[in-house]
DNA sequence: CGCATACAATTTGTACACAATTTTTTTTTT
DNA sequence: AAAAAAAAAATTGTGTACAAATTGTATGCG
């Protein structure tokens, strides 16, 4: 056995996917080969490959004779996301509850657990990417070729959502994130129970709850101030 | 200008992409790496980012350090098919109509031409590769990121399902599919009046269509015969 | 000083050689 | 003659050198 190489590359892969779905490479930067290649061992060849791989998966975006970048995030994306999570994630856990194998459920289990031990005492980053790892769980229980890769490109912008938004101070927030946790758990009993019919509602939930989540963050309380008094130094610095 | 690499490797691509939609090259598929390489005047890396590229699109299955073959079709994906295509083609249509621009609708309007041209006097190739071109203008009219992954692998599968199942001499199939393009003009008109509502609505019979298209393939009129005989060499050659 | 052009440096794309792996053929053994 | 082992051939993966393109910088001119 002598695939270093491979690992090399996996390794690379999860670097990179990670490190997108937490938002510690912004979207729109660019990544350089070369600092890259040197990093992971890896030539350019096999490097310019996972690339081109991730930027089909939707994590990067491929710009000839100008390098690869990664995806970019706007206010649109944020419309069309919300737009077709509900639908395609309802359509995943529908057919997760009537496909799911019992060690696809175990698994599912197993990612909850991880998921919950990041609220209690992880990072954003962990709580992230343990959601993500969930939710992906969901897809492989589906098993439809054809809507696992919509479903996947979303999950990459739902992480990276939710890392965006999410302010641990809020205490409005944290109680969101539980509800979140909860659905969780429903959503594993509906699928052991293989009631598709709940697993479905329990999407659309979970989802008006993440866009709930998304409105409160931009579109806040406003501020209470008598009329003629105007902000000062003080508001602008807290 | 200088590009001409750059131009073999689109002719590389546009012709997988013909050759695979129109099942010239049959699911299962190996692809040789050298001989496409010869073939189209391009060295093995940009070869293999091609092939890279399609495995991501849903055209190519890569197994390391087995080559490239053409992405497979079963009944399984069949099923697969027709559980998922009504969902996001009905999605897609809906938001094409909301969003669908004067040069698109044109353009949709080109291709429904073509659609036509082919039907009356064109190849089973031609029927299905403008058929596609019709469906692929309808997702760019949507115009949702997260939506497109899914809806393009799925017109993938599209054209190779009306490829494997189309008959030309069948009556039945050639009132069928002059169905489908009476339904292609009205989901023309759907989008330019912007009703979303009957462009969805459109989406679902055009579907239906398709699925009692292939259950008429798979299920056959039964044969007449009076008990006791039995199908002679008559029947298996004809 | 503003702008255009030419040149240098960096970055990206391709070709080719070689390494690693899999597949096929040949040889050996029972 | 069938099965196992070994060798050869073919195929796939990676590293490196070089070509092409882009970006940045300096220089000249109005």
């Amino acid at each position: 056995m002598k695939d270093e190489a491979r690992q090399r590359r996996n390794r690379l892969y999860d670097h990179l996917k990670m490190s997108i779905l937490t938002l510690r490479i912004a979207p729109g930067s660019d990544l350089d080969e070369a600092e890259l290649s040197a990093a992971f061992g890896l030539s350019r060849t096999p490097l310019r490959e996972v690339f081109r791989e991730m930027a089909g998966e939707g994590y990067l975006d491929l710009r000839t004779n100008r390098g690869a970048r990664v995806s970019e995030m706007s206010y649109t994306t944020l419309r069309d996301f919300f737009l077709a999570a509900p639908m395609i994630y309802g359509a995943i856990l529908r057919l997760a509850a009537l496909n799911a194998t019992a060690a696809q459920v175990e698994a599912l289990k197993g990612a909850q657990d991880d998921f919950r031990a990041a609220l209690r005492s992880g990072s954003g980053a962990d709580r992230a990417l343990s959601n993500n790892r969930f939710h992906e769980i969901t897809g492989v229980m589906a098993g439809n070729v054809y809507l696992l890769p919509s479903f996947n490109r979303l999950l990459i912008d739902h992480a990276r959502i939710s890392m965006t938004f999410y302010r641990p101070g809020d205490t409005k927030m944290v109680e969101n994130v539980s509800e979140a946790s909860a659905h969780h758990d429903e959503i594993i009993a509906a699928i052991e129970a293989r009631d598709a019919e709940r697993a479905a509602a329990l999407a659309e939930a979970h989802w008006n709850l993440s866009r709930g989540h998304i409105e409160m963050f931009v579109m806040p309380d406003a501020l209470t101030m008598p009329l003629g008094t105007l902000p000062g130094q003080a508001v602008a610095g807290g």
